[in-house]
DNA sequence: CTAAAATCCTGGTGGC
DNA sequence: TGCCACCAGGATTTTA
C-alpha cells in the first residue's frame, strides 16, 4: 500500500542507481498494467536516457531525455528493484526496463494493480491531482479554502487524490488521530481551528513517515519503521497510547477505518 | 455536486 | 492437511 511517503522513498533509493542510464529495452509480463500503447513503449522508450527523478502524490515520475516521462504508480502492492539483468527475476515482476549500465528496473506486484505510462505530457496522468502536501504552496490558509471547496466526510476526502495527492488509508486515519477528529466528520462541520490541526498534522504525519523511510506492512516495502509508530491504524481493540480507550475500526468509504472514540470527537 | 457499489487482483487468513 | 470463502485496498467506473 504505497502511500507517499513510501513513493518517496523509493524516489530517493532509486535516484542515485538511476540517474544518466539509458534504457535499451523492456520486458512486459503483464500487459494489462502498461497504459501507454505497449507497441509504443517498447519502441521509445529504448535509447532514452533517465535525467531526473520525481514524484508527484503517489507517482514516480522518470524524466527521460526527448521530452518523454515514464510514470509509474505501485498501487497495492508495487515493488521497484534494481537487480543485475543476470539475477533470475522475481515470479511477481511484471516488467522489467534492461538498463544500458548491464542492470534492470524491475517492477514487481503481486496484485497486478499496478501501472505505467509513458507520456510527453505528464498532465495526462497527474494533471487532476490535487496539491502536493508537503508543497511549498500548501499553505493552511490555501487549505482552509480548499476545505471551503469540498463537501463530504473527511476520510473519504482524505483518500480522494483530487482533493490532495498522496494519502492513502494508513496516513487518513493517522492525521486524523493527530489532529483529534473523527474520521465521519463532514467537513463542514470543523472549525477553523480544527482546520489548522489537520493541516498541520497531515504535514507533520508524513514528514515523520519519509523520515522513518515510510512503513512496512506484510514485507511489501523494504525498510520502513513507521508501522512502529501506528497510532490508530491496524490497532483495534487495542489501547489507545493517549487515553486507553480501546481503538475502533469502522468502514468508511468502502475502507478500514481507524480511530480512538475518545480522544477524537464525532461533533 | 456527493456517495455508494462494483471492478480489478492475489496472497494470506480463518473456518471446518 | 486440504479446501474454500472471504478480505484488503487505490483508483476508476458505474449507478443512484
Amino acid at each position: 500500500m504505497p502511500e507517499l511517503p513510501e513513493v518517496e522513498t523509493t524516489r530517493r533509493r532509486l535516484e542515485p542507481d538511476l540517474v544518466g542510464q539509458t534504457f535499451t529495452a523492456v520486458t512486459i509480463r503483464w500487459p494489462r498494467s502498461i497504459m501507454t500503447p505497449v507497441a509504443a513503449l517498447l519502441t521509445i522508450l529504448p535509447g532514452l536516457k533517465i535525467e531526473s527523478l520525481d514524484r508527484r502524490g503517489k507517482y514516480l515520475l522518470i524524466r527521460l531525455s526527448q521530452n518523454f516521462t515514464l510514470c509509474l504508480h505501485l498501487k497495492m502492492s508495487g515493488q521497484l528493484t534494481i537487480e543485475p539483468t543476470s539475477t533470475p527475476p522475481h515470479h511477481h515482476v511484471r516488467t522489467a526496463f534492461s538498463l544500458a549500465n548491464g542492470s534492470e528496473l524491475r517492477f514487481r506486484d503481486s496484485r497486478k494493480f499496478g501501472r505505467v505510462y509513458l507520456v510527453e505530457n505528464v498532465d495526462e496522468v497527474v494533471g487532476t491531482l490535487g496539491p502536493e502536501p508537503l508543497g511549498h504552496d500548501f499553505t493552511a490558509k490555501s487549505f482552509l479554502a480548499l476545505c471551503h471547496s469540498r463537501k463530504g466526510r473527511l476520510k473519504p476526502l482524505l483518500l480522494d487524490q483530487h482533493f490532495i495527492a498522496g494519502i492513502g488509508n494508513i496516513y487518513a486515519d493517522e492525521s486524523l488521530f493527530q489532529a483529534r477528529i473523527h474520521p465521519g466528520r463532514a467537513i463542514s462541520s470543523l472549525s477553523t481551528r480544527e482546520v489548522s490541526r489537520l493541516y498541520q498534522a497531515i504535514r507533520h504525519v508524513l514528514d515523520q513517515a519519509i523520515t522513518l523511510n515510510g512503513t512496512t506492512l506484510d514485507d511489501v516495502y523494504p525498510d520502513g519503521a513507521y508501522q512502529n509508530h501506528f497510532q490508530v491504524y491496524g490497532r483495534r481493540d487495542q489501547p489507545c497510547h493517549s487515553c486507553q480507550s480501546m481503538i475502533q475500526r469502522i468502514v468508511l468509504a468502502g475502507r478500514s477505518t481507524h480511530f480512538c472514540p475518545h480522544c477524537q470527537k464525532s461533533t
